[in-house]
DNA sequence: CTAATTGCAAAGGATTTGCAAAGTA
DNA sequence: TACTTTGCAAATCCTTTGCAATTAG
C-alpha cells in the first residue's frame, strides 16, 4: 500500500469526489518524490512511464491534495510553485539557493515556540506559517567567493 | 525633500540611469503609502493625480527601487506582490489575516539569531529571509468563533 | 545630440476554465 | 444510468518585452 492512498481515498470520499487512476497516479509520483518537485517534473514522470496525465488534471489534482493536507505547496518566489509531501511528515522550513536553486529543510523548535509566542501576544489566531530564507548554500557560496574575489558589490542589499 | 528622493537619485545616477518625473513619481507615492500596496493601487493613485503612468513603468520602476533597497516587494502567497516602502525602516516579518487581509508587521530578535545560528551550521550564506504567519487576527478570529460556535472542522490542516 | 525612457500593444509563463467525450459509483 | 472527471484548447492573470516616439543629460 502506497504512502496515503488510504487517507486521500477517504478525504475524496469525504467530498463526493471520486478516485480515479489519474489522481491516485499524482498522489504516488508525489509520495515517491524526494520533495520539492513541479508541475513539469511530474508530466514528465508520467509521460516516461506512458500514462500521460493532462496538465490541468495534474493542476487539478494537487490542489485537492494540499487541501487535503497530505501535500504542500511551496512557492519559491521566482514564480513556480513546487510541491512536496507532507504525509507522515513535520512541519519544515525552507533555505532556498539562489545559486543552484536547491531547497534545503531545516527546523527549529525554539523558532516555533517564539512565533507562538509573538502571536499570542498580537492576539493573532496561527494557522500556518512560512519561513524562507534566501542565499547560497555551501556549495554555491564558494563558487561565488572565488569568481568574485574581494570585489563584491556592496551598493546591492537584494531585498527581494 | 520627501524621503529617499536623494538617495534613489544617487542610486540611479550609480548605474547611469536618468532620473525622470515617472521614477520619482512612483518613489514618491511608494514612500507616501502605510505599505503593501500593489500594482493596481499605484496606478489608480497618478490616475487620480491627472499624472497617468503606464503599467510598464511601474513594473520598471518598482524594480530599480526594490534593487536599490528603498522598497521591499512582498509576496501574499495568491499570486500578487506588494510593495512597502524600506527606506529608514528596519527589517520586519508579516502576520497575514486569512479573513480580513489585513497585514500585521512584527519584529523578534531572538527569532532573526535563530536563523543565522541555524543558517551557520548548514553553512548558508543568508541574503534574505521571509517569514510570514497566516491567520486571523484578533477581530476575525472573534468573529469566525462567533459563526462557527464550537463545530470546527478538524479534519483542515491548512497548510499553504 | 545621443543614449535612455516611455507607452502601447503584443508576448510570455503559469494556472484556470468551458465543454464534449469518457469514466466511476 | 446519473453525475464526475478528463483532456483539450481557449481564456485569465500578472508581468515582461519589442519598438517607435519622446526626453534627460
Amino acid at each position: 500500500m502506497r504512502e496515503g492512498k488510504q487517507e486521500f481515498a477517504e478525504w475524496l470520499a469525504s467530498r463526493k469526489l471520486r478516485v480515479t487512476g489519474e489522481r491516485m497516479a499524482v498522489l504516488d509520483e508525489v509520495m515517491r518524490a524526494n520533495g520539492h518537485i513541479d508541475i513539469d517534473y511530474l508530466q514528465e514522470q508520467f509521460r516516461k512511464q506512458k500514462r500521460p496525465v493532462s496538465r490541468a488534471t495534474i493542476y487539478r489534482t494537487l490542489s485537492h491534495l494540499v487541501q487535503s493536507g497530505l501535500v504542500q505547496k511551496v512557492l519559491t518566489g521566482e514564480g513556480q510553485a513546487r510541491y512536496e509531501k507532507m504525509y507522515g511528515r513535520q512541519h519544515h522550513d525552507h533555505m532556498i539557493c539562489l545559486g543552484c536553486g536547491e531547497i534545503i529543510e531545516f527546523t527549529n523548535d525554539e523558532i516555533e515556540r517564539l512565533q507562538d509566542w509573538v502571536c499570542h501576544k498580537k492576539r493573532f489566531t496561527i494557522v500556518t506559517h512560512t519561513l524562507q530564507i534566501k542565499g547560497f548554500c555551501e556549495k554555491c557560496s564558494a563558487q561565488k567567493a572565488s569568481v568574485e574575489g574581494g570585489a563584491t558589490d556592496h551598493r546591492r542589499h537584494g531585498r527581494n
